[in-house]
DNA sequence: CAAATATACTGAACAGTGTTTAGTGAAAAC
DNA sequence: GTTTTCACTAAACACTGTTCAGTATATTTG
């Protein structure tokens, strides 16, 4: 009897119904303003529903977390196709920036919100999800030492931590409206500039 | 009559015991979990007396922010002893990251969170607490390339950015839990590590 | 096929949130 | 002494996440 196949069927069914309508709100109107309610009422059921599919409003922001970071991951690995490490790694930087800017509500969902990570740290889990992007800046900075571009004996885990760290900070100074205190519009500009600063800095910095 | 400098006198220690129960449940319980009916209760006033003193909640977490900068600014400036320009700029960054870790509610308000900058917005004001802070990076870094660490032409403001966006990457990586992807305990180490690296980086980088 | 059981779902409530408003009691002004 | 002003509050409004008893339907069992 295939009933019980087809009822975890329709429980995925569900949960991807409840995780659409999640998504739709939140990166319509952001996360403040987004609520269970709201998402009971977009999929036509009761609140309480909700709850029979994920524990908590955590563990759907951690879901769409997950999905936030397959979307960037599949951005970052486009990089792939650029032949020279360095320029690789520039790149990476570039699409880096460019999908934190574009997804600022998930950007804010995978790297800053403390919500979802408490669905981690419940499970006592690791930030899998935070670890294979990290990897993958590793890579490409560990390529970029095999070619000579760094020294050889550079750590490449505290390098690309201090390469992410630059990028973080950048992009979250100007999503959370820090920049504005140039009282200008000239924001994105000076994010460009200071970035074609950070590669001059780290190819003559972690040069052999 | 001196009945309305009394009144003002009254409105203005009110409003200090608005913000010292305020800052003290910050402190201590964090954002999230302090209320404008906790602030109220701790001061033995009904909630709605805080609106008559505070125009609403963003007004209340713009006046701690503000506080949270002095505090740091305090602590920023103690950096104008070391004599060496370059060892001054290691030193602030020192302050920042130990001010930061030491008050991550606090650092949280000042750099992270959008709704104490809803009220500049509201206003149409400039963040002059943000530029303040920023220019005394930006007065070491020019004496960096005054006393010949970095190249002459630098752009300071450029450079001034990249390196708080650095720092400020560096710490919220760190505070939003972001660093125990690395399922240990060396989250500190590895704090210094990347920012002793960042060091030679600059030192090399921007040097003439 | 009928009775018993399992399951999916919901209405209503709980305990909280920021904020507004009508109304009260005391102090100040006349 | 009367009127006005002003600080203050109780209560309500419109929300929030979450839980739980109860119901209606689907499935299994006798």
């Amino acid at each position: 009897m295939g009933v019980i196949e087809r009822k975890e069927r329709e429980r995925e069914e569900m949960r991807q119904r409840i995780m659409n309508a999640a998504r739709h709100l939140f990166l319509e109107q952001g996360f403040e303003k987004t609520s269970i309610r709201g998402i009971a009422e977009a999929i036509e059921y009761s609140p309480a529903t909700i709850y029979l599919y994920y524990k908590d409003k955590n563990e759907l922001l951690f879901a769409l977390h997950e999905e936030a970071f397959l979307k960037m991951m599949a951005e970052l690995s486009k990089v792939a196709a650029v032949k020279d490490p360095f320029e690789r790694l520039i790149e990476m930087g570039n699409q880096y920036i460019k999908y934190a800017l574009e997804n600022p509500e998930l950007y804010d969902l995978m790297f800053i919100m403390t919500a979802p990570m408490e669905t981690l740290a419940c499970r006592d889990e690791i930030w899998e999800d935070g670890m294979k992007s990290f990897c993958l800046l590793q890579a490409v900075v560990g390529q970029c030492v095999e070619a000579g571009y760094f020294e050889h004996d550079l750590d490449i885990e505290t390098a690309s931590l201090t390469i992410w760290s630059y990028m973080h900070g950048l992009v979250t100074i100007y999503l959370k409206n820090r920049m504005n205190m140039f009282g200008d519009d000239k924001q994105v500009e000076r994010m460009s500039a200071s970035y074609t600063l950070f590669i001059e800095m780290i190819r003559k910095g972690l040069k052999e």
